[in-house]
DNA sequence: GATGAATGAGCTTTCATTCAT
DNA sequence: TATGAATGAAAGCTCATTCAT
């Protein structure tokens, strides 16, 4: 029946628009001055339409995180697959993570700047739970990826959840700031390519076997 | 001219007690659910008040900041000059600053991951440039301190800048994701105090001469 | 012709569903909470589908009203054929009537007590002229249960029309204080068999020949 | 102070307007078709205004009942005090308690007629708590009055708290559906004022020593 | 006959801000 | 200096209804 397959590909493609037109508005205004009504002036939709495809603001939002950050796992967990040399593996992922919330960067504080409480009051449905478990699993490549260099005696740590941790801490913090701060004409930022190369350095210097 | 001075000493707390009502909701709340009138009704006056003493919300904001940020220079000032080996002091104040923005989580979140763009609209009033000062001769003191540490053959790396640069933005990491991840039941964080100390072994390691 | 026969009788299937639906979502959240898309939800038909068997939302609600008031009518001159002393039939009836009321708490209230204007804006539609009727059949059974009390000496007043209004109004007055407010923790309720039954003497006692 | 004065004067002066322009748009079109907007714009003010006199719509909706059943009580209290004969007291106050919600109608309907629970679900603010307490001493008019004609043994009956909750059933039937049908020219309705006197006969009688 | 998609109109409520006093 | 009163704008959301398919 090739008018139901236009249909469900016709209702996909708005839901694309929607998703595309938020994230825009998003990145451009912040998550608080982002309303559904605009969104839908955007797309030269109604507001109500907006309630067709997603339960609501919350589902909206979720749904943008999801979209962005599924190709995030993706990417890394290639990047993962393709490394042969685990510490090139290693910086590689890390490199790729920090460059992704430059990309992505409403997003991004979105997802890891929004205070624990704030994001918890959203009401747990599918989407939410979803993004939950793509962030875990996503955590889970910067593990083995650590592990696989401890393996090799490329590095040396003594708690492995630790110390993923704390990589990731080290990392948020260059893509954060980078995101938040870096252009701010106040303050003499040096060249962003060499923060992010320096600071690879020193996390894994920090790491490895002297 | 007795009369004059107490006015404007006068002036001088009740916008002191604004500042600090805006605060307290600001902890409790969060930015966003923050209002001029939820900061009136708390001191007691009314919302018109508030615009005789700052010129709108943002006004009221960036005020808020340079309040929160003038504690920690004079700290870590302290910190520095009390500390008599280099190594340790650059890691008291480290800890100090991660400590801090975890005492004081929406203003952290407020000053270091908000986007820049949305800072920016606002007009450079007196005010803000005050913060601006403060928030470099805060950095100078990281500066200065690795300095030392590098003068005394602690540490070792080429550029002054592009390391302290480096190192704010680990320490940043910390305390950012402490504030706004830590505590998520839907992760296996490690106890806070660990993640703070192993964070900064790391990042220590990472700038020593091996 | 039992093609087309087939069709009615599976029109008149759905039509029945989509009343039972109505009429369920309105006993448990009352006219003001009931929509037509919770009832086409509840029947796992789309919206629309209701606008092919009802004009409009207070067609439906008319057609539910007369559902319900059919089975009264019944039931009422079931228990009129089936008495034999008349003085018994009458409060057996009454008091049948009270009872009907209040296990059908929102039809009730719906049918005889919304004002009369606002039901008067709908349009005479068969429908509607069908409640009127079943309406004022039911009513004769009071009329001819009085008039069968007088006739027998068991009772005593002037003019059968005004009687019968009073009683009625006298019942349902019963009826609908039982569903509006019994309950209610503020007041001190009496049980509402006493007050049903203490009602019943009243109104018997005060048509009754001293 | 004149000008405070006079200001508190046209402050409640638009409170009145606003609980004004509420109760005709109540009995023009329904609670249910009451919004703010409407009596906004009727008094031809912003929405917001309202909310500088009313918290929510609730509160609106207590004050508007509060300020019809006030007057009530208080009449019917001075109808107590000067009534002399008991038995002629009685009826003036049922009478009036009639014609008293046929002249309200949709605060009466409101106030008597909305299912318990639904009313239950208003916050309980002080309005209605007031409205509450206003419900009960009102009520203890025709508890005393009853009590009164049994003690001068012109009325007869065991318990006074059951016969008063029935006394106001069948009058509250009375006004109910004078105020819900009487009007409607599907049903041969006898003359308002006959109805009522004949109710009320009917009432007394049945209460009277034989 | 049935519906998926869409919408215009409406709702209650909150907010930053203004201005006459 | 301080404010009471007022508001325009905006928010998230729900609804009865229509219409092409």
């Amino acid at each position: 029946m090739g008018i139901a397959e236009r249909r469900a590909r016709e209702k996909e493609e708005l839901r694309g628009k929607i998703l595309e037109a938020a994230g825009e508005l998003f990145v451009q205004e912040g998550l608080a001055n982002v309303s559904l009504r605009k969104i839908a002036d955007r797309i030269e939709y109604s507001p109500a339409t907006i309630y067709l495809y997603f339960r609501d603001k919350s589902d909206l939002v979720a749904s943008l995180c999801q979209e962005v950050f599924g190709p995030l796992k993706a990417e890394l967990e290639r990047i993962e697959r393709e490394s042969t040399e685990p510490l090139e593996g290693l910086r590689r992922g890390l490199k790729f993570y920090i460059e992704f919330g430059v990309h992505h960067p409403h997003h991004y504080l979105l997802t890891f700047c929004t205070p624990f409480q704030q994001t918890e009051m959203l009401e747990k449905t599918d989407e939410i739970l979803d993004v939950n478990r793509t962030g875990l699993e996503t955590f889970d490549c910067l593990r083995r990826s650590l592990d696989r260099c401890r393996d090799r005696g490329l590095l040396e740590f003594e708690d492995l959840e630790t110390t993923a941790q704390c990589v990731w801490m080290a990392i948020h913090g260059i893509s954060s700031l980078l995101i938040s701060s870096h252009g701010d004409p106040h303050f003499p930022w040096v060249a962003r390519e060499r923060l992010i190369e320096t600071g690879l350095d020193i996390v894994i210097r920090g790491l490895r076997r002297c």
